[in-house]
DNA sequence: TTGTATGCGTTATCAG
DNA sequence: CTGATAACGCATACAA
């Protein structure tokens, strides 16, 4: 492979002259420069990334660390958006991406390496000691959602609006005439669950209810053990007559155990989708749902990270995503619904 | 951000010594080593992958090109499951992912660059003049699904069943009794429709009988341009008693203009949807699917490119990985259909 | 076992 | 406008 040593010694030229023809800086001839840029394409001359690096201090690089297993990271269609608004405004700014996915190695390393210039963590878990290092050690890097506490210099977050929609959505159910609301949580180590049940629970105390825990289940995430869940939660006594399903790769579970009960939506049990798929569009009748801008949270992270890596700060250290609270046909009173 | 040479210095030992001792190679005395190890860490001490690539001429990064628009790379199932088995398999064998979404630079100028030691093709286009530089400057390649002609020394091809699950697919909707099926292909520049389509042909010629170009659809691989062409194809005088959809973007859009129409599946039309998407699972009646293992697509194509990457030759230069035909509730006989 | 010297490909400083 | 030289961080051949 060609090295600007070759191209100084085709053109009869320093190497100096060479670096300063191809990185269009002035103090070069026109002839000398031309000459210099023929040679080097006939050549196929590339710069060498590592060595670059290495005098400028600079990757071009940014790693999007995924801390989930990839199966879960490629089949959620929230990371699937995420990746989809990272990758347009990376390109947008020369950038190239490198995708960390469930690695057990510091998220540091990969900058103390040089490998990255700053990161991005999609899927944050609360308490992640990773993460606090990564503040900690001032790496410029994007958390979503959201970080636990602190101001650091080189750290941002992005959010969606987690609570206001969670709480939009089941004060909707409430005022349907709803009691047994169901909730089909994921981990509680993700900050997800964890805001969207405090505003479950906001929703029913705003309205003088009492929320039964027996309602909300916790999952693994998994459209398997939301099958599960939603099986025990139908076999309760008192069955719910509302079901929240927390993110896309659950939502399927739970109304696959519907289906195969053959209950009526919404007639017998109404139904609200959290996420952002489009496959599930299909789905009938059409969910009510609370959409959730994965494509734009990726944008912005991005957006975000590159300036400060560039400059060092950034104008909003915590922006939040609005979402949108759609209604459509698998919600509907609860009245006559027995229970 | 610590260097070898300040490691040196506390460890009052030379250069040579430190990396000696960090690379875990002999001829370092017990105890200097330890005391190395241990200024290393408390330094955070990771070594410049520049400088590491700049003398070992190695990268340890597998570059992963789709040329698409991010929006389709990442809402497709097919490039999500591929994506996910080139991730596990890369991170069982210490290589990182850089992510070449839509990107119009030279596939070979990564290589070129030193970013990368190899690259993956996913989706190649017939005749794109890129995979042809790969090929021609022995650029260690693996291109699905598989690479118009010829044999290099370091490149090969991972294809799945195309034919052979479309001639099944065909060849059942066929003794069914369906005489008019409608193909909703994507683009023919996609080796994917190529390859079906002659398989779809195939078919008909050996049961004798002629196939009508009017029903076979060729769209831009979007969900909306499924909509309309399915409108189209069931506006002809003689609709179609079954279609067959190329992949998983297509399906949605197909079924949602069947759907429209009320027409009852599979009573008053047949449906075989070929492709790998889980969510798909959710639609009802269940689809007869040609199942397409693209994780195992994809940890084939990392596990051959490490192998070129590594020892500069392959086993097997072109993989053919098999597909399943799974019959479900969405096909059912032709007859009564009128037409 | 350890240290010295050299080179990888590039850019930047400085002298001419 | 151009060239010589140093420096970036690391690994290694060779010398001690």
């Amino acid at each position: 492979m060609a090295s600007i040593k070759e191209i100084a010694k085709a053109a009869q030229v320093s190497c100096s002259t060479v670096s300063r023809a191809l990185n269009h800086k002035k103090g070069v001839s026109t002839e000398v420069r031309d000459k210099i840029i023929k040679i080097a394409e006939d050549l196929s001359y590339f710069p060498h990334s590592g060595a670059r690096s290495l005098v400028q201090n600079r990757a071009g690089v940014i790693g999007v660390i995924i801390p989930r297993t990839s199966e879960f990271a490629f089949q959620s269609p929230f990371y699937n958006h995420v990746l989809l608004g990272l990758s347009e405004m990376a390109g947008r700014h020369d950038y190239n991406l490198m995708l960390i996915i469930n690695d057990s190695r510091s998220y540091t390393s990969f900058y103390y390496r040089h490998q990255v210039d700053g990161v991005i963590v999609v899927g944050n878990r609360i308490n992640d000691e990773r993460t606090i290092e990564l503040a900690e050690k001032n790496v410029p890097a994007v958390i979503v959602p959201g970080f636990p506490e602190g101001e650091y210099q080189n750290l941002a977050t992005v959010n969606s609006e987690n609570f206001k929609s969670t709480h939009r959505a089941v004060s909707y159910l409430i005022g349907l005439g709803h009691r047994k609301i169901a909730f089909v949580l994921g981990s509680m180590s993700s900050k997800y669950s964890f805001e969207r049940l405090e505003a479950y629970q906001k929703a029913f105390r705003e309205h003088d209810l009492d929320y039964d825990p027996a309602y909300v289940a916790e999952s693994d995430f998994t459209k398997t053990d939301a099958y599960r869940l939603m099986g025990e939660l139908l076999d309760l006594d008192q069955p719910p007559t509302a079901v929240i399903c927390i993110n896309d790769t659950l939502t399927p579970g739970v109304l696959q155990q519907i289906f195969s009960r053959g209950l009526k939506i919404p007639q017998q049990i109404s139904v609200v989708a959290i996420g952002c798929s489009d496959l599930l569009d299909l789905v009938l009748p059409p969910l009510t749902t609370v959409r959730v801008p994965a494509e734009a949270i990726g944008q912005t992270m991005a957006r975000v990270l590159i300036q400060l890596i560039e400059t060092g700060h950034c104008n909003k250290r915590h922006t939040v995503i609005p979402t949108d609270f759609i209604i459509r046909e698998s919600t509907g009173p609860a009245i006559g619904q027995g229970g």
